[in-house]
DNA sequence: CAGGAAACTGACCAAATGGTGATCATTCGG
DNA sequence: CCGAATGATCACCATTTGGTCAGTTTCCTG
């Protein structure tokens, strides 16, 4: 595992590159974004957001614009978490400073994992382009707007997004967000659905796959 | 500065030592209690409660027996916060794991100034906007007003506001707060809740999510 | 032991939420 | 092209949930 670390706090750096590499992991420094960017790729990038030349967020675009490598932010305040949230900057997930290696280095085989196996669940947050959903936190926004989702249609919207472009099968659905496989002749999955669509702005998120079930994908 | 490191995990002793040095310390490192009591004297302890051989709390009451040094206790779990507090073992202040090396490096300083200074103030203090939380004087102020809490109020509050913006389950706060996770047809939480608002002078600050629990956050 | 503060409890109310069936629209197979 | 099946939508109602309050119990302090 070859870990790009850009981090431009000497101290920080020095203290993480000891605990990556004592966990086995090859870390290769950089302290600034321009370095960043023309680094070759690595198996996960760890890019603070408070750096030097240009911060963190453009950093990430530049890198996503090659490349599909797994990032990690490290950010340090709880407000910048919400930059992120509604921000469409393709991070795979973030750590608040101040954090313990051992949650990092759980962060990272959590993403790497979840790449390989090209299954996102278990994420902090799920971003689909415009959409984000932080499942702690249980917020979900649209393009920066705040979603006002209730408890079904959040639960709903967690079970599909968990899995976007997949079709999830009614029973499955029922039990993941009903706690029961019966799904006899009441409406109450399709009600849902449709107010999480109309919540959506766009109806084309939710798509109805006929004698199946329902798939979530960003429209064309 | 001479640190004297307690900690038996070789990966966070080695990260720890790196930071701490890149700060200018001299790092003596043991990683059992029955090195650390036998340790001739530093400027400060650093000590991880879970050791192999005795338990740091037996380690801090020996290390007390003969020396004033000051003591920074390592947690790892927000159970443990609710020992420390309730014994007088005579530690200084805590962090709990994860941490931040540069939030580790601010409370030793903390800790020999007020040492030198003789001065109590400094200890863990959890910050949103104009709310601040003392944690181990257990006294918060909104805008710098004190605020007049009641204990389980301030457990409450404590509790919300380690996790900010997340939200916490009505079982998970009766079991942290109340050492209870049975939430049964009773308005305890909601009763406290509502105190702690009113307190608290804006209501937004404690959100209630529907179904789930309730969420901290400073309002828009 | 007395007084008061804090905590707990249950009742009540209002509002949010979820479930339901009727009805309409769409798709698919013959 | 028609009818059956499936999905979409809507309005209505029952239930659940959270907020508030007053009464009671418990605990602490002096």
């Amino acid at each position: 595992m070859e870990v790009l670390l850009v981090e431009d706090d000497a101290a920080i750096a020095s203290s993480l590159r000891a605990g990556l590499e004592s966990s086995g992991m090859v870390v290769h420094h950089v302290s600034t974004g321009a370095d960043a960017v023309a680094s070759p790729i690595y198996d996960i990038v760890l890019l603070d957001i408070g750096l030097p030349d240009f911060d963190g967020f453009e950093v990430c675009r530049r890198i996503r614009a090659k490349s599909d490598v797994p990032i990690i932010m490290l950010t340090a305040r709880n407000e910048e978490i919400d930059r992120i949230f509604g921000l469409e900057i393709g991070a795979d997930d973030y750590v608040t400073k101040p954090f313990g290696l051992r949650e990092l280095i759980a962060r990272i085989r959590a993403v790497t994992r979840r790449r390989t196996t090209n299954n996102n669940s278990g994420a902090s947050v799920i971003v689909i382009g415009p959409l984000s959903i932080d499942v702690a936190s249980r917020r979900a926004s649209m393009a920066d707007e705040p979603l006002d989702l209730t408890t079904k249609e959040f639960d709903l919207l967690v079970h599909l997004a968990e899995n976007p472009g997949v079709v999830h099968r009614r029973n499955d659905i029922m039990e993941s967000v009903w706690d029961t496989n019966w799904y006899g002749p009441t409406k109450t999955l399709d009600a849902h659905i449709a107010a999480l669509r109309k919540k959506l702005n766009d109806p084309r998120w939710i798509e109805a796959v006929r004698g199946v079930g329902f798939r979530l994908e960003q429209p064309a």
